[in-house]
DNA sequence: GGATGTTTATTAGTGTACAAACGAATATAC
DNA sequence: GTATATTCGTTTGTACACTAATAAACATCC
């Protein structure tokens, strides 16, 4: 049997990524990119915690969370506090803006999920997310 | 039932691609990233082609295409000349280094498949890949 | 309480990834 | 055979993603 790229979990990955990319941008109506929004619903999720919590909670890099913290802080969804406790730390929460479309965001990414799935039936999908998670 | 960021779908596509990259950076002698890799497995399938043709037949925008090229050259794997029939195009080849780790290639990116799909057993392998491919 | 080690954040450098705009070359329409 | 459209390659700008190095703050051990 031939080796093919087309066969290569690497490649295929990568192409499901970008399919995925462009149902997100599609839909999205208040210019986040799918890490920004990843970064929001996590801060969300916990409340407020460290810039370097939130890295780790949502597979980012130091360097990585720190350019995207930097982005959401310029549109205004996130606000910075020092940390009285701990100098080192920079404290990450919602702004009241970032409170407001915490809700639109959850129905936003309800919607994405459902249209990348959408070529897989009801209980295929849960097959699938499953063996996918297993793969991280 | 709460919105959770653990189960969408590009979030746990980012983190298996993230799994992924591991993989492959921890077995790779040759320098090469999974990107660098595609495009080479991909002229060895098709021989020579247009820096334009590679980049749709690897899922590369023009200008990471671009880039791509510009490093596996610097790296002797590729070689570019000019097309006689038609100036805008370069024309991408292997170089006969390229040629000769060409099938070093392919069982190093059987193996990545190989250790990236590990946690899934032989039936499941195949469903997977089959409703990843159709997510694309 | 001082040496040692860890955590946190920043910076620099490399490599994808895409959009937009551009000029040059080619193809098509008429 | 000329106007129009398309293709090819390049460049610019923004946004991840990771490595490595650095410095400050904190924790622990003795």
């Amino acid at each position: 049997m031939a080796y093919r790229l087309d066969e290569q979990i690497g490649y295929i990955l990568r192409l499901a990524n970008q399919r995925h990319a462009s149902v997100f941008n599609k839909h999205s109506d208040l210019g986040l990119t799918p890490t920004q929004f990843a970064a929001l619903v996590r801060i969300g999720e916990m409340g407020s915690c460290s810039q370097n919590l939130l890295g780790r909670r949502t597979a980012m890099d130091v360097a990585t969370i720190k350019g995207v913290v930097t982005r959401l802080k310029a549109k205004g969804f996130i606000q910075l506090s020092a940390d009285p406790g701990d100098k080192r730390r920079t404290v990450v929460s919602l702004s009241p803006q970032g409170q407001d479309v915490l809700d639109q965001l959850h129905q936003f990414g309800a919607r994405v999920t459902e249209d990348t799935l959408a070529p897989l039936n009801k209980e295929e999908r849960k097959v699938f997310l499953d063996m996918l998670k297993r793969l991280t």
